[in-house]
DNA sequence: GATCAGGCTCTAA
DNA sequence: ATTAGAGCCTGAT
């Protein structure tokens, strides 16, 4: 028995976007926490690099995931230049100051899971 | 197998 | 509160 398991690449994408695809309507939460969550305390990069790979056809939140400032870290912008994911949690109902989302308010707490 | 880059996070100034 | 530098891990070349 490893001490540590040893999950696939796949295995562990796969994961990290099952923990996101389960954040709910109207509320956020950093790659940190979802990494964590996904049981990888220290990849958070990881999640956003398999955000940022994730096909059009996986419809995820991905929107609702942002770093731990509350902030964007991406500029994806839409036809009239601004941000998508910004107007997506504006969408929601997330209130959104200067960029940064309200995440006292708004970040996504399920550790009871 | 070594090296580089990345939708991050933490700590310090 | 914002910015800057260092750290950590994985995927890709």
């Amino acid at each position: 028995m490893q001490a540590k398991q040893t999950f696939s690449s796949d295995e562990l994408a796969r994961q990290i976007l099952e923990v996101i695809a389960l954040i709910p309507y109207g509320k956020v939460a950093s790659y940190g926490q979802v990494a964590k969550m996904a049981g990888l305390p220290k990849h958070a990069r990881l999640v956003g690099y398999v955000l940022k790979n994730l096909d059009d056809d996986v419809k995820i939140p991905w929107f609702r995931v942002i770093n731990s400032q509350g902030k964007i870290s991406l500029s994806k912008l839409n036809e009239k230049g601004e941000n998508i994911q910004k107007l997506k949690l504006l969408d929601e109902g997330i209130d959104i100051l200067n960029d940064k989302v309200n995440m006292k308010v708004y970040t996504w707490n399920n550790d009871m899971y």
